[in-house]
DNA sequence: TCCATTGCATAAGAATATTATGTATGTTTG
DNA sequence: CAAACATACATAATATTCTTATGCAATGGA
């Protein structure tokens, strides 16, 4: 990601989530979205998407459909009934993460 | 750090904001205290948490002095000048990064 | 025609973590 | 009093996840 050490491990959180919502999409435009989404922060290189979508589909989260856009290969990920119930439970875990990380760097401004 | 693969690479910036609050500590004082703020969630092992202050050390960041509570070895870690001026730059980063993490990730719920 | 973009993929290397050890002292508990 | 647990440092082997570099191939615009 970008020069921000923070986003480590949080890519399979974004690609999870993302899918959740948004239904099918390929690997292209998992990119695009996600940096039109985080104004130009998230920059997802190819180096570590899909590695990361062949980890997922491996692990039974993401299923795939390869199709030709004129000549063009797409291959389209869809979240599993499994992958859906990862989302919640990584999302608990980004909530948790926040919540500790802010109590813990801003001891000051507490969140009720 | 615990099971939640969101923490990665937020090990450095937890050590540098809490000795920036907390004036000096030492290594195993640092795991105890996140640990308790945590609420027991961020767990520092210790094959993180020594090359880590060693690392920052050399970079400048944190400063050391090695003395002896009874026969007992401490290293009391404090942060510099240039630790300082990190810290700002860690939080900035934190910020962002919490920010375009909730706007991808939670669409629905935005915060103003 | 050349360069940027779209679209996939892998390999080499760096960074950061876990797990397993090792050394040593202090404290609590059966 | 012996064993277990806590304190306190450290490193090595391994795993994970990332960046950087490279490769192939089609498309589209200057």
């Amino acid at each position: 990601m970008g020069s921000n050490q923070l986003y480590k491990g949080s890519l399979a959180t974004i690609i999870l989530k993302l899918l959740g919502e948004q239904g099918r999409m390929y690997g292209y435009q998992i990119t695009q979205e996600v940096k039109a989404i985080s104004e130009g922060e998230f920059v997802i290189t190819e180096g570590a998407l899909y590695p990361m979508l062949h980890k997922l589909e491996a692990q039974g989260l993401l299923s795939v459909e390869t199709e030709m856009a004129g000549n063009r290969m797409r291959k389209y990920y869809s979240i599993t009934p499994n992958g859906k119930k990862e989302v919640v439970n990584r999302m608990a875990e980004l909530e948790d993460f926040i919540r500790h990380m802010q109590s813990l760097l801003n001891p000051k401004i507490d969140l009720a």
